[in-house]
DNA sequence: ATTGTTTATCGTAATATTGCAATATAGCAT
DNA sequence: ATGCTATATTGCAATATTACGATAAACAAT
């Protein structure tokens, strides 16, 4: 196969999954904290920041956008990508409510 | 190619991503959610708990031990899964100190 | 209108991932 | 020793991802 199956999960589940999918390549954890640092953005720095190709960036940053971790707005020759708040504050949440778990566990295992 | 370039990026980007590749399928959500829930765990358990066959429940049991998000002991028959609390602190705090950025900051481009 | 700049898309090749059946391995119980 | 149970590994097919060159689209400037 190859495919996905996501029909079996619940929607928060596949929309974990999702956002840490698409920072599962280390381009894209670059370009989040590149976006990070500077203020303003237009991708024709990130490309200069990246040891990629142009097209390969562009593509990077579609999959960014199609998961929710950045928005861009066009600005007249340039596009200015900005990181979007809501995808961190998701994951921050995330895993802030599972660390609390584990420190409040008793039993242990392994 | 299809092959990730690791070479030129940091050994943290690296990692962060490596993780969330890892946690990038709702299965492997699920496995970790579940994990959670019970304070201790065999394998066997997960199978049911899941809409897959057990081979590949068992290859996404090695991706996310690969990945340093889960240890296992060797316990008579069964195997024992636990979540590894270092790499989810490591994600909480990688998500924390980002929203905490993004909180002070002040100019907004989108 | 032509040129240059920036970003997106297409096409394609190489590689990785997903999923499962079949089989192997390892320990437990009889 | 034989069977049973739990987990891992192998082999394979279907699909997805990664990367890039070539090209397109959209705009700015001359």
């Amino acid at each position: 196969m190859g495919a996905t199956n996501t029909t079996h999960f619940t929607t928060k589940q596949n929309s974990i999954a999702s956002i840490a999918k698409a920072l599962g390549h280390p381009a894209r954890v670059a370009i989040l904290e590149y976006l990070m640092k500077v203020d303003s953005c237009i991708c024709g720095d990130i490309v200069n920041e990246l040891p990629l190709a142009q097209a390969t960036v562009s593509q990077h940053l579609k999959e960014l956008k199609n998961a929710g971790l950045i928005k861009g707005n066009i600005e007249g020759n340039a596009i200015c990508y900005c990181v979007d708040e809501k995808a961190i504050a998701k994951m921050q949440k995330y895993f802030e409510a599972m660390n609390l778990k584990i420190e409040n566990k008793k039993a242990k295992c392994c």
